[in-house]
This record gives structure tokens, sequence and C-alpha cells, in this order.
RNA sequence: GGGACCGUAGGGUAGCUUGGCCCAUCCUUCUGGCUUUGGGAGCCAGUGACCUGCGUUCAAAUCGCGGCGGUCCCA
């Protein structure tokens, strides 16, 4: 075996390292010569595919409608909502010219779509009967980072979706808030088989114009906590400033409520990180583009004998997610190590004594574990296997997000913690002033996740000593 | 935002300290041929690189400065 060949460091011991080997030796995704802009490989976009056809799928079952809108955004607007630009004015590509000539004014590059989309909503929203108004947009966002590039983590340009909702009172926006962040924790939990914990942010880590961001955080394997997806409540901070009226029933004339959610490409690179290990990608069946490779082991005396049988199988099973691998000039030892480091879920290996015995064997990428089956009666254990691996997938996951979730109350524990990077997310009792949340990033590097729902606080804040207000997530994010 | 490091074929590297022996070493990939295939097979032949610009010098992969790109640490 080269040892230039597949994953050349252990998930463990070089974590980042690991990632970005995984990253391109999968071929999900390549640097380009935009620095900070990364380019998405086929097989890196089929997962993307799989991820936005099922959270469209639940976007749409919801009642919402894909529309889009454009990519440039005047600064006069982007400038209308005070909180709005100070959170993004860092970080905004600008178009200054066409062509040659100077603009009038200077375009933003969309970091997000809230201001565009809202001047056009002030437009439609005239009575309650056009309410509620449930836009989606797929698009491309830049955020000028300069912070280090992380393929899929963090780039300057990235894909995502924004829904952005307008309603006629609080009541229906905080139902719409909670109700597309529970599709999030779906699509993270069912099709990525990753554990979340929702929750509210604070004040201090709210979207720049909310009233109030709610959130799905997720604990990868190096315990550092990612953002998982966003869903704000935007009160009517943006209704007043873009004129979002509407008459109600009552006759009166009165600002809309409105929300906005997001998910991104970001969901890749915490599927690769949660779930991969030493020998590369182990991708999940739901959003696996290949659910299994056939593999024939070909010897020279019997190799049509095999190959008949492997194209046989092939054409049985019926599926164009099932890969036949019948390339001959590669060793099926090769194929092994090459379908594993691209996460295949499951190996079906056919070679002469299988072909005698009437049998296939299974190899799940999971585990590596190995069994005998009928080939009549094939697909259906086939079936049952993809979902025996999704299922014990997340269960892994689940547990890795238990052991390393603690509860702590007294601060020299948690610095004590987090210093040594024994613990993920550390649950604490607070205050809810946003000058200990600094404290505590300031002193420790770690910043608040989320306050979780539904639970209540006891004692006193683990900073200031004040009687807590409420519990509150800390962790080293991403 | 501050600091450190790195850039040689598709991937991984040697050469750099002390400039010349280098139209650049080795492994792998890739192409063609023979042969082989139950965990990265072997032999033969071939293709393929000094990030970029400027400078120093008789001479630059090697030294200097700028740019571009990447990695890591701290805030």
């Amino acid at each position: 075996m080269s040892e230039d060949e597949g994953i050349t460091v252990k998930k463990s011991e070089n974590f980042s390292e690991w990632y970005n080997q995984v990253v391109l030796r999968a071929e999900l995704a390549d640097f380009s010569p935009v620095k900070g802009c990364m380019v998405i490989r086929p097989y890196g976009f089929q997962i993307w595919e799989r991820i936005k056809a099922y959270l469209d799928g639940r976007i749409q079952e919801t009642g919402h409608r894909n529309a889009y809108f454009p990519l440039f955004i005047p600064e006069s607007l982007l400038q209308k909502e005070a909180d709005h630009v100070e959170g993004f004015s860092p970080e905004v590509a600008w178009v200054t010219h066409g062509g040659t000539t100077p603009l009038e004014e200077k375009l933003a590059v969309r970091p997000t779509s809230e201001t565009i989309m809202y001047t056009m909503y002030s437009k439609w929203v005239r009575s309650y009967r056009d309410l509620p108004l449930l836009i989606n947009q797929w698009a491309n966002v830049v955020r000028w980072e300069t912070k280090m590039t992380k393929l899929f983590m963090r780039t300057r340009e990235f894909l995502w979706q924004e829904g952005h909702t307008v309603h006629a009172t609080r009541e229906e926006a905080d139902e719409e808030v909670l109700k597309m962040l529970h599709v999030y924790r779906d699509v993270y939990e069912t099709l990525l088989a990753i554990p979340v914990i929702e929750g509210t942010k604070t004040d201090k880590e709210k979207f720049a114009g909310a009233l109030y961001t709610t959130t799905v955080e997720l604990l990868m394997p190096d315990l550092r906590a990612v953002q998982g997806g966003t869903s704000h409540n935007l009160g009517q901070h943006f209704s007043k400033v873009f004129d979002i009226t509407f008459t109600d029933r009552d006759e009166q004339k009165k600002y809309a409520w409105q929300t906005s959610w997001g998910l991104t490409t970001r969901t890749i690179a915490t599927l690769i990180m949660v779930h991969g290990d030493d020998k590369g990608l182990v991708l999940p069946p739901a959003v696996a583009p290949i659910q299994a490779v056939i593999v024939p082991i070909i010897f020279k005396k019997n190799k049509e004998t095999v190959l008949s049988a492997a194209r046989a199988l092939h054409d049985a099973l019926g599926r164009r997610d099932i890969e036949l691998d019948d390339r001959e000039e590669y060793s099926a030892g090769y194929k092994f190590n090459h379908w594993e480091l691209c996460g295949v879920p499951v190996r079906i290996e056919l070679g002469p004594r299988d072909v005698e015995a009437g049998q296939a064997v299974l190899v799940r990428r999971d585990t590596g574990e190995k069994m005998a089956v009928p080939l009549d009666g094939i697909a259906d254990a086939l079936t049952a296997l993809l979902a025996d691996i999704q299922t014990s997938l997340f269960q892994r996951a689940k547990a890795f997000l238990v052991e390393n979730t603690a509860s702590l109350t007294d601060y020299d524990d948690f610095m004590a913690a987090v210093r040594d990077g024994t613990t993920g997310m550390i649950k604490v009792p607070w205050c809810g002033e946003t000058a200990c949340e600094e404290a505590i990033k300031d002193e420790t590097g770690a910043t608040s996740a989320c306050i979780p729902f539904g639970e209540t606080a006891e004692g006193s804040c683990i900073y200031c000593g004040k009687p807590a207000t409420t519990v509150v997530y800390f962790a080293k994010h991403y």
C-alpha cells in the first residue's frame, strides 16, 4: 500500500489537516484562484443537491414559495436599518464601476437579502388579505471574511436558502420562527444524522436587526461548536424602515411582523466532521449520492462469470444511486479504499465464491462489518442495512454530544474545562447581562451558543454571582 | 485585528543553510503495453514542476523586496 494515497493523518491526531485532506481527496471541493472562494466539485455538489431537495420539500410543504431577487443591493437600501448596516458593513463587497464608468451609487454584493426583498414587500403588502407572505430564495451570498478560509466552513462566497416572511401579528411570526427552526433540526437529525441543541441566541449574538434569533447548535469532534442554522423574529424593525404596512380587519393601518431564516453549505462541513473517520468520508445514506457500490472480485479464470453476475445484480437492483465498479485496471483492494474514502455507505462484494453460493457480501462503511446475503432478497437486505446505518450514525453522534456536554456552576471549573478542552458544550447559570457574557469571552475564548428552550435557571450567575435569570450554553465556536 | 510558518509535476517530496556539479531527486498519479485482481499488485516505456513580479549576480529553485495563495497560533 502506498502511504501517499488516501488520508495520511488520523482524525483524532490532527483534526484540521484530516478535514482538509478529506475534502480535497474525496473531491468534494477545491481551492480556487480567488482568495477565500472555493469550487464545489460534482461529488460535493451532489450532496448539497440532496440537502437542498429535502429542505426545499419541507419549505414548500409548509406553504412557502421560491422566488429570486437581485444579487446587487444599492448602498442606500442596505443602510436603511441601523443595526443591520452596523452588523454587515465590515464584510460587504462593493461594486463601484460599470466597465470604466464609476457608478452614481455603489452596489453591495448581497451579504443577505432583507433590504432588497423588503423594498419589494412594501409594494406588495396592502391588506391583511395579502398576509402571510411566505417567500424563500435559494442563492449565493458574499461576506468578505478576513479570517482563514476553511472549505465549506468559512468561505467568502457560499450558497444558502433564505426565507423571508411577513405576518399580521407577533404571535404568527413567533410561530413561523419556531416552525422553520424545527425544519432545520429535522434536516440535521433526519437527513444528516447530526443531533442539535435548539435555543435562542443572546442579544450579543443575535442577527443584526432582529428582535431575537433562534438557532440550532452543533458540536464537532474537536469540541468546537457550530451554529447550524438560524431563524429570526425581525419584529417590526424592518417593516417600520421599509414601510411594510397593511390595513387590518379593524381598518387600522399596522406595521407587519417579519421573520427570516437561513441554512447554508456549511451543513456539508459539519457532515464531514461529525461522521468521517481515519479512512475518509462517511456519509449517512439519506444524503449519500451513491448508496452502494458493487465491486466484482475478478480472477482471470472466471472473470466473465463474475462480471456478468455483477452486471446482472446491478440491473436487478435497478437504482441509479448504486454504482457498479467493473473497471478492470484497478485491483479490488484499491477500489475498497477508494470508495471508503468517498464515504459510500455500503459496499457489495461479489466474487467467484459468492457467485457459486448465490450470495453477495455486504460491507457497511460505518463499522466495516461484513455479512453474506443471498442474492434473492438482497434489495430488501440493502434497504434495511442502509436504514440501520442511518440510525446508528445518529446514535453515535448523539452519544458524543451527550458525553461532551456539561453543566457547571463554578467559574474556575468552567475556565479549566474550556482551557483543557475536556468539554464541548457547557451549560451555565447566567444573569442575562451582556457584560458577563463578554467578560467570559475575553477571559476564556468561549462564546455563548444559545439559551436552550424550556429550561429554568437556578442559583447565581456563573460570572458575577447575581441571581441567574436563565441558563446558557457556552462553547468555543468555529 | 496581532504574530509565526509555508509555496518545486495531479498528490507527496529531495535540493535552499554555503548560488554553479540541476534543461532539478525519489515515491505516487496519469498515458501506452504486458501481466494481475477476496484489502491500495508487478515489470517496461512515456508525459509532467521550481507561485508571481522586480532586484542582486558572470550565474538564482537557492539571496533581497513587493504581490498572490495556503497553514497554524493568539485576540
